[in-house]
DNA sequence: CACGGAGATTGACAGCTGTCAATATTGACG
DNA sequence: CGTCAATATTGACAGCTGTCAATCTCCGTG
């Protein structure tokens, strides 16, 4: 593969290349793929939202409901929402006018073995 | 400034009482105390320095052979490595004129584990 | 003791980020 | 259609953050 500036990773495949941080040192570009979607998860907000969804009864929730939980603007939580989809944290399915948000499994399990070292 | 922090939790323990994101909803509470955490881990250089550390044979790593890492000044490795020290990431010891850094294994896993909800 | 080198601290500055108010877009339904 | 409700987008602004140059502190050694 030839170096490319433009890649179109998905933020979860940006993961799925990479040994446990403890067994070999992270390359920089290894390290710049990975950066963003721990970005995205290191605000309170975000973590309650990414928990809200992934713990909900059917797996997914609805962003009226996520807007009630909080104290803060629609367009804040919008805002939150988008970052965790652009990450690949968080699917976003349409339906009607309403939106429903599911948590990516893989991509938590990807973060999770990269810190631990687990194997997925 | 202050000092003026009134809870004394390292970081550490700020995981060590949360169930797994999808287990259920996290509190506000939690979510802020973790976010701190995450937000250390969530930048390019000190992932590598974490992982640099972590993955070196001795289990610890001398900070003049991390400046030598990077094409960053030595005050800004300086910098990452307390970021990384006051989250609990990285414990320091200094020995003569010298300071090594060795990685947390309890923190990484636990915050494996509240993201990818296997048991502690 | 004085000097030199390892690492930390300080101060400054540009760029990023979380928040809101205002506005736009989209789909359901009369 | 026209209106209404659910989300998204835009623009603005304050606060945080990564970086460097300059300086400081501490310790070993001549």
């Amino acid at each position: 593969m030839s170096k490319s500036t433009t890649l179109s990773l998905t933020p979860v495949q940006a993961i799925a290349c990479c040994s446990p941080l403890a067994r070999e040192p992270l390359s920089q570009d290894a390290a710049e793929r990975i950066a963003p979607l721990l970005k995205a998860l290191a605000d309170p907000v975000r973590l309650r939202l990414l928990s809200l969804v992934a713990s909900h009864e059917s797996g997914e929730a609805c962003v009226c409901d996520l807007n009630d939980a909080f104290e803060l603007s629609q367009p804040t939580i919008s805002h939150h929402l988008k970052v965790l989809h652009e990450a690949g944290l968080l699917e976003r399915d349409k339906r009607g006018v309403w939106v429903y948000y599911r948590a990516s499994a893989s991509a938590l399990a990807g973060l999770a073995s990269l810190i631990s070292g687990t194997a997925p």
